[in-house]
RNA sequence: GCGAAAGUGGCGGAAUUGGCAGACGCGCUAGAUUUAGGAUCUAGUGGGCAAUCCCCGUGUGGGUUCGAGUCCCACCUUUCGCACCA
């Protein structure tokens, strides 16, 4: 027997026993329940760092409490395997193709994962880059082409020079590229969108049945589909004869609208100053304006820059010919691309108002000021409530009766209608890249855009292809690729060539591994749905937006199609922290990055999950500490001397501990023992709080060692000795998978820890006889007495007035008031 | 600018419902063991003080309460999200 923990031994040994064994296929036992447990699949760059460590070791302690507790887990991984790195990986190195770059990586990674003790069933991995997942990656496209979810449409969109490529406004972040941080360009292009406007609705009221998600999260995806209720007004061009259409949420300030802005890219621009002296100087405005956003996107207040172009239209509520401007503080992408100007209400239209010097109407009077505001005395626009003026009819009505009235009148009057804006747009999903799933349709001459038939399903990914980005998509160049006939009338036809998003692929992936290998569907409703929803799901909070909101969108897509009877896919998430050191994110750039590769060489996978699950809670950032690892290491020896140093003593102990016959301090460690197995199963089960778990496997530890130290080994309690050892050894079993399974094995048992029963706490072993009562004087804590744990109220209190220290304050002044808190404090109020 | 979260010893963190602040770990101090070091075990460790008494102490200032790290108000700092969204 050694004294210290030999990890690479062990470690071997129980690797070998579970791979064997079959330990941790999915359990299917009628009798119990389902437990779906899953972490973020990662991108296979081929090495496991810090992040993946903690997340995954959050993961799978979770699957094993759960497993022990009783439940059939599922707890699965795979890979996120299409996408860039792949690529520029394979330009990179010359001599090697994505396909096997990729595959090369998931081996290396799974036998990291697997060294980690991570309790995956590897019997359902899933692959995105697979043609059997891509397949039906495909196969949902076409589904949603044929229901009008998939269209094609030309607009202005979001283009990473660096990536070569165009980007989803998700992928976006301050306009610079999600990926790589190079500034995105913008483009007119014709590209593939999935309708996720045709659901903002939905997935803002589904929010309501998350809350097993953080607040935060929820707030931000809220932001992002940036729901406002407002109205659609058409004004009159009387040069056109058209109307022009604005998105207001404040129709009740129609009677302030004193001007017009077009967005610069508005198609009425050029209508309305084609021929006329304003043209060029329209145009060069245009220009400028067009090249200043590219300049001037760092800015955090760039300035408000406005062009008259001549034109005039009617506001329809008074008749008022009001003046037309171009501005660049109107975007073309949200609403209608063109505003009523209300400058004594908005203070973006009071600045520009101010600039170029049009007139500010006041039409809505602060209830507190007495003074009837006008617009040429105010300093800034009023915004807030109040009621109207200069409204004509509508005068004294306060703003919320104004804009129902008007809303009411102006509808009938035909020249309004009420409508829920969005910020959100649909997602882009083309890609101009070679390593991502084909889109599957064919171009025919005379069919248009057809999609590929299910039985030409996948449509595969070329092997030998000239991939260096150019801009457009390496798959334009493979010919055999390229032509094709027309599924349906047989005509020699084209192939789409841009790939999907990844984002695609990662949006279903947690339905596939309910059933990762069926052949005619991408899964069966009976098999989704025994473990759908995930009942928790654990990750990075970079992807709040990105990959949670597209995953909720297919999950209700594959509902609509009768695939799913739920609605949501995550029912709980964690957001899990980052890793630290030295304060920062680890970076190659920044030299601080710590390899768990050596971790695991050196303290072995128990010791590299402790510490990580200890250092702090999961949801917060964690600072790497080298030190920290050490004491994680010396307490999984603590523990394992512990078992080792008594097994003479557990051996020879039978039956079980007997209360009754255990001294004061037996009790004690008794009592212990039991809060610990209560603390630590509220911890992980409901709190997910794994540091305070582990502290008190380390408390209980902490006592047992001082009861033995206390007293000669004839005295002690072998029995209860057992007891505590075998029930460290299970609450420790989630957090250490190896070091148990090897202590489990000397205490005496035959089968596997993991598959060994959650220790169960007594709470009749958790009352105390006596308990001590805190005594405060005027809520400063002066005493403390120990009474019997049922005494009444009042023979605490008389106790707590005979405490020795008590007695000087009670000379001194009067006692007023007296509270009791039973089982907990007795508080003196004296003056 | 708007919104959210956080701020506790030398460090990571705990205090779950308004009731003993600092659990647990790191570090540090002393002792035992050892030829020595390491490892291990024991005791101590918020600050002030000779003290087990007492005073101070959870970003700052106020408030509510018998009692506040916890609740309320104002402010400071940090982090994150949004930022011309009509």
């Amino acid at each position: 027997m050694q004294d210290y923990y030999p990890f690479q031994k062990v470690e071997e040994k129980w690797l070998k026993n579970w791979e064997e064994s079959d330990l941790h296929k999915t359990g299917d036992d009628p009798d119990k329940e389902n437990y779906y447990v899953l972490e973020m699949f990662p991108y296979p760059s081929g090495n496991l760092h810090m992040g993946h460590v903690r997340v995954y070791s959050i993961g799978d302690v979770i699957a094993r409490y759960k497993r022990m507790q009783g439940y059939n887990v599922l707890h699965p991984m795979g890979w996120d395997a299409f996408g860039l790195p792949a690529e520029n990986a394979a330009i990179k190195h010359g001599n090697i193709h994505p396909k096997e770059w990729t595959w090369d990586n998931i081996a290396h990674m799974k036998e990291q994962m697997k060294a980690m003790g991570l309790s995956y069933d590897w019997d359902r991995e899933v692959t995105t880059a697979a043609e059997d997942y891509y397949k039906w990656t495909q196969w949902f496209f076409t589904k949603m082409f044929n229901d009008d979810l998939a269209y094609r449409k030309e607009s202005t969109v979001n283009w990473c020079p660096s990536c070569e490529t165009v980007l989803a406004n998700e992928q976006v972040v301050n306009e610079s590229c999600e990926r790589c941080g190079t500034e995105v360009d913008k483009r007119d292009l014709e590209q593939w969108f999935l309708k996720i406007t045709d659901y903002a609705e939905r997935l803002l009221d589904d929010h309501q049945l998350l809350d097993g998600w953080p607040e935060k999260v929820k707030l931000m995806q809220k932001n992002w589909i940036g729901r406002s209720e407002g109205t659609r007004v058409n004004f009159k061009l009387p040069k056109l004869d058209k109307d022009l259409e604005v998105f207001t949420t404040r129709p009740d300030t129609l009677f302030g609208a004193t001007y017009m802005v077009l967005a610069p890219e508005h198609p009425y621009v050029r209508e309305l100053t084609e021929g006329t002296d304003k043209e060029e100087e329209v145009e060069t405005f245009v220009k400028k304006v067009k090249k200043q956003k590219e300049q001037e996107r760092t800015s955090a207040e760039s300035e408000k820059l406005g062009l008259f172009t001549g034109a005039y239209a009617v506001n329809p509520v008074n008749n008022k010919e009001i003046p037309i401007y171009i501005a660049n503080y109107v975007l073309m992408g949200y609403g209608t691309g063109a505003i009523m100007a209300v400058p004594a209400h908005d203070q973006r239209d009071f600045d520009f108002a101010r600039k170029y010097d049009i007139e500010i109407k006041a039409v809505i009077q602060p209830e507190d000021k007495e003074e009837e505001l006008v617009g040429k005395k105010m300093d800034e626009a009023y915004a807030g409530d109040g009621y109207l003026i200069n409204s004509g009819k509508y005068n004294d009505l306060s703003v919320e009766e104004a804009f129902d009235k008007m809303a009411e009148d102006f509808s009938e009057a035909g020249f309004l209608k009420v409508e829920t804006n969005y910020r959100l747009r649909d997602w882009l999903i083309s890609r101009q890249r070679y390593w991502g799933a084909p889109i599957p349709i064919v171009y025919c001459d005379d069919c248009g855009p057809v999609a590929v038939p299910e039985e030409d399903l996948p449509v595969k990914l070329p092997h030998d292809v000239e991939f260096s980005p150019t801009g457009e998509s390496p798959l334009k160049k493979v010919e055999s690729f390229v032509n094709t006939t027309c599924p349906e009338c047989g005509a020699p036809a084209r192939r789409e060539t841009d790939t999907m998003d990844t984002f695609v692929d990662s949006s279903w992936y947690f339905m596939r591994y309910a059933d990762p290998k069926n052949e005619k569907q991408p899964f069966t409703k009976k098999n989704v749905d025994q473990w759908f929803p995930v009942d928790q799901y654990i990750g990075g909070i970079e992807h709040a937006i990105l990959h949670l909101l597209y995953a909720r969108f297919f999950t209700k897509v594959v509902h609509d199609m009768d695939l799913t009877d739920h609605v949501e896919p995550f029912t709980n998430w964690l957001a899990q922290g980052m890793v630290l050191k030295d304060g920062a994110k680890m970076s190659k750039s920044k030299g601080n990055v710590v390899d768990p590769k050596d971790i695991l060489a050196e303290y072995g996978a128990d010791t590299a999950r402790l510490f990580i699950l200890f250092a702090s809670p999961p949801e917060k950032d964690l600072e790497w500490s080298d030190k920290g690892v050490e004491g994680a290491d010396r307490f999984l020896n603590r523990v394992w001397r512990f078992v080792t140093e008594n097994l003479d003593l557990i051996k020879n102990a039978e039956g079980k501990v007997d209360v009754d016959v255990l001294d004061k301090e037996a009790k004690k460690l008794y009592r212990s023992m039991h809060a610990s197995i209560k603390k630590v199963t509220e911890d992980v089960g409901e709190r997910l709080n794994f540091n305070t778990a582990i502290s008190a496997i380390m408390e209980l530890t902490n006592e047992v060692y001082s009861y033995l130290n206390d007293r000669s080994s004839e005295n002690t309690d072998a029995v209860l000795i057992k007891d505590v050892a075998e029930n460290i050894v299970l609450l420790l079993a989630p957090f250490a998978p190896f070091i148990t399974e090897e202590l489990w094995e000397y205490l005496g048992h035959a089968g596997n820890v993991h598959q060994a029963v959650w220790p169960e706490y007594d709470e009749e072993a958790l009352k105390k006889d006596e308990i001590t009562i805190v005594i405060q004087v005027n809520g400063k804590v002066r005493d403390k007495i120990n009474v019997a744990a049922d005494a009444p109220e009042t023979k605490v209190k008389e106790k707590a007035m005979a405490a020795e220290k008590i007695q000087s304050y009670l000379e001194d002044g009067n006692l007023i008031k007296t509270i009791y808190i039973p089982k907990k404090l007795v508080n003196l109020v004296i003056q």
